[in-house]
DNA sequence: CTGAAAGCGCTTACAG
DNA sequence: CTGAAAGCGCTTACAG
């Protein structure tokens, strides 16, 4: 690998000099014209390493995912890319498998690569989390959950919980299952399922039945024919697009027509709610934009600029064919 | 930031035996004490770039991929992601949102940063390519396309295209419509529709016709109902999931019934495939297994071992519920 | 416009 | 076991 001493030997001229051809500073023409020549020759790339070690201003910024293998995680990603891209950052990605063990050594791994801040798609914030970002002292953007010490932007969980329960409410159900996901997820886990239950209790009179499933959908397409055995709800209120899936599916290999017999909701918009039949009555979020947000975000926080401690992330409900109006006095 | 200097001064000791402590060296008990007491009250971490800079062994290796939306892409990364984990490297992603230009882009970005090889999940290999893979002198290796002048892996396209020829034909579809994609992506769009016609014209006596679409489900929507209006095939042989996935909502729409009047597959093997009503017969890539495999030889690469220069993954049908047996003689 | 020199934060022989 | 020194490849005042 050739150095930047290398092209300054071959081109006659200082090192100081090819390190300012290249990085715009002012070089006579005969001299930029000799040292192009030799890069090209040479197929020289400077050593970032060496650059930053100067440099000191990092304009790389790290991403920390619990999987790769998920929509909201996609889109999320590719909101931040889109907008870092266009600030001018670099995106590192590093996936946690859904171990928070190796979250919090991808934290300090990242750190160490002197990364400009680091936005975390969390799912689950400790007390170890809390003494990393302490300890670390660069910016941190929590995306999906949020925490009092930490800047955080997150999805409108409780609203959108509150909306889809009166929805469904105003659609005439009233023997309710809702399917959600661990407590320990305090976005998914707890606020969509408060929100939800505060329209339920508004409404009075209603039969609900919690229960809690995991995010697969292999799980939900298990738990699912026990639920309708027992408890004959109208209506699945899922906690996300994955379960609701489950449901989907666990309904058609029981042979129960969705929406005529069993009404079924989702969380996310996943890009497959539209495409299935029936199409899913859903919550869409906008992963996209949030993660546009959070690159923004993240830039005014390195900048040291104002930022309000939590962010929120719009919602829309998108009613499709897969809850059934019970009030529509149809046979 | 503290620097090594820092610590060294605090625990009153030279640079050279905290970095010796840093690396596991030989250090007295006392020092080590002493030294890791300073550590820990400073929160200090090693800065990367100065250790790269000497160290000289990068253990990154970059993957740069033309979507982050992709079931094929997450699968496969999070292969790449598992394997290399295990090695003892660590993965720089990079997405270059199907833009070309930024592809050769990052590939110089990431030469610069002095990643060990980059994984290219192609699309397709430009002259522009080329030129950058022999002036980078850097292990690389592209996955889903093939280069002669580079070492590839890929999924048996052509194999696969073929068994789904032979498949189709064995269930007594004649009449049937290819929807292909794009010729400049060989793997699919040349390969997969190759094997395909090979199967098609071994049986001979068949009607076929073949169209070009996106990779959008949505287009696919569209395109779809012309065809079923003009040319009125038994099947529909799609060349991804995406666009059989599209067909069938098409389908749908037009109050179709699949299989029984329409029959549908797809490649890719998509987890949604399974769940969707009527589930897609398909034909299945191992996209983990190929990451991991790319990981693997990728390190291979790198340590100049022997490799092919081209290997293939495997693949598999998978029947389900979209195609329809004319040949059982039912009603 | 150009060059010599110092320094970024670390590591690594080499002495002791 | 420990330290002084050189060096990794670059950048950046500072002179000229």
């Amino acid at each position: 690998m050739k150095t930047i001493a290398d092209i300054a030997r071959l081109s006659g001229v200082a090192k100081s000099t090819v390190s300012r051809y290249l990085n715009g500073g002012s070089v006579g023409e005969l001299t930029k014209k000799k040292i192009e020549r030799v890069i090209k020759e040479t197929g020289y790339i400077p050593n970032t390493f060496a650059q930053s070690l100067k440099a000191k201003k990092p304009n790389i910024i790290g991403t920390i995912v619990p999987r790769l293998d998920s929509y909201a995680t996609s889109q999320t990603l590719i909101g931040i890319d889109e907008q870092l891209r266009e600030l001018n950052y670099q995106m590192l990605i590093s996936n946690t498998s859904q171990d928070l063990d190796r979250e919090i050594e991808n934290i300090y791994t990242m750190a160490r690569q002197k990364v400009a801040g680091i936005i975390l798609l969390a799912t689950q914030i400790t007390d170890t989390h809390i003494e990393a970002f302490q300890q670390l002292q660069i910016p941190i953007l929590l995306v999906g959950q949020q925490h009092q010490a930490v800047y955080s932007l997150i999805h409108n969980d409780f609203e959108a919980g509150y909306d889809i329960g009166k929805y469904v409410i105003a659609k005439g159900h009233r023997k309710i299952a809702y399917l959600g996901v661990t407590e320990q997820d305090i976005a998914v886990g707890v606020n969509r399922k408060k929100g939800f239950t505060k329209a339920i209790q508004e409404a009075g009179d209603c039969e609900v039945k919690y229960y809690e499933t995991s995010f697969k959908m292999a799980e939900a397409i298990k738990r699912v024919p026990d639920i309708i055995d027992k408890f004959n709800p109208s209506i699945l209120v899922c906690a996300t697009d994955n379960i609701a899936l489950g449901a989907l599916k666990a309904a058609h290999l029981k042979g129960i027509n969705v929406p005529d017999h069993l009404s079924i909701t989702g969380f996310g918009g996943y890009e497959v709610t539209e495409i299935i039949h029936p199409s899913l009555t859903t919550v869409q979020f906008f992963y996209k934009e949030a993660g546009q947000v959070a690159a923004q975000s993240m830039v005014k926080l390195i900048n040291s600029e104002e930022l309000a401690p939590i962010i929120l992330s719009k919602y829309k409900i998108i009613e499709r064919e897969s809850v059934d109006n019970l009030l529509s006095g149809k046979l």
